[in-house]
DNA sequence: TGACATGCATTAGAGCTCTAATTATTGTTC
DNA sequence: GAACAATAATTAGAGCTCTAATGCATGTCA
């Protein structure tokens, strides 16, 4: 089967594009891309447990761990053990972690604002339902994580 | 901005849905995404150099460098000094790489057709140069990589 | 010839990502 | 109450990815 014809060759460097110039764009606010989208779920979801904000982030705990793990030695959450539940470690935004995702938030924006400018909004209806339907069709043929949102 | 108008979310999500997709059906093969692209392309341009290899798969040098130590590991490729030009290490596929490649070639390719099956032919060309077109606004934002394949 | 640019390979270091396994807590069911 | 399932958190280990920096070889140009 030939490259070209692979939707996938061509949904992975879309993906990557985004991912550098995201990447680039935050690197002034010293932020990764997976830190400002875990600080972002958090801003909308204060005091949520770290494996819910794993699945709103998509990704794993384990990988959401890792990621929280960095965002804590640099002051931008506190996890504070839950009232009565005494399993669940509450995850908040620190004062200086809302600086920080406001800042890298306008740079983040910008660069959708950049990327969406490029097209019409039917053009993004389209994208975004095609994308839509890749996902359910990949997600579809995987038995093992149908429900997984 | 609200994230289900950030194409960049349902890109991601598309991305990693069709690489977890991936990645799970390679696991018979006994490889991951990166080494089956890169053998791949190595099937296509025997004796390529890593730096050349890595262009074609839309990586960095370093990270080519681990991904072909790993497959040099499992005795998929070997790496011998170019004859006259003593910079370059051609890499070539063994036997055991060629055979490993054809069945890791098949089930990805199932993936492929499954994902494409989705799709009207015209979807599929639209899907494609919408995606071409992130891509082009998304690299043009970033002079640095101008040129980039 | 010497200075320079170009390209290849590699190392170091940080960070993300996954699967698999372990531990603890909560709530349900018999 | 005891066994069970479900969820949360964590650790271990493998692998990918990037930027930055270094060393080496080649070719060009003054």
């Amino acid at each position: 089967m030939p490259l070209p014809e692979r939707l996938g060759s061509h949904l992975k460097r879309a993906e990557q594009a985004l991912s550098a110039a995201k990447h680039a764009a935050l690197k002034p606010a010293h932020l990764t891309v997976s830190q400002y989208a875990a600080l972002l779920h958090l801003s909308q979801s204060p005091g949520i447990s770290a494996a819910a904000l794993a699945r709103a982030c998509a990704v794993t705990p384990p990988t959401m761990n890792t990621v929280l793990k960095n965002l804590q030695e640099n002051g931008l959450i506190e996890r504070t053990p839950h009232e009565w539940h005494k399993n669940i470690l509450e995850t908040r935004l620190t004062e200086k972690g809302e600086r920080v995702l406001a800042d890298g938030d306008t740079r983040a924006v910008r660069v959708e604002r950049g990327l969406a400018a490029e097209f019409s909004a039917e053009e993004r209806e389209t994208l975004i339902a095609l994308l839509g339907r890749c996902i359910e069709s990949l997600q579809a043929s995987r038995p093992d994580r149908a429900g997984t949102p």
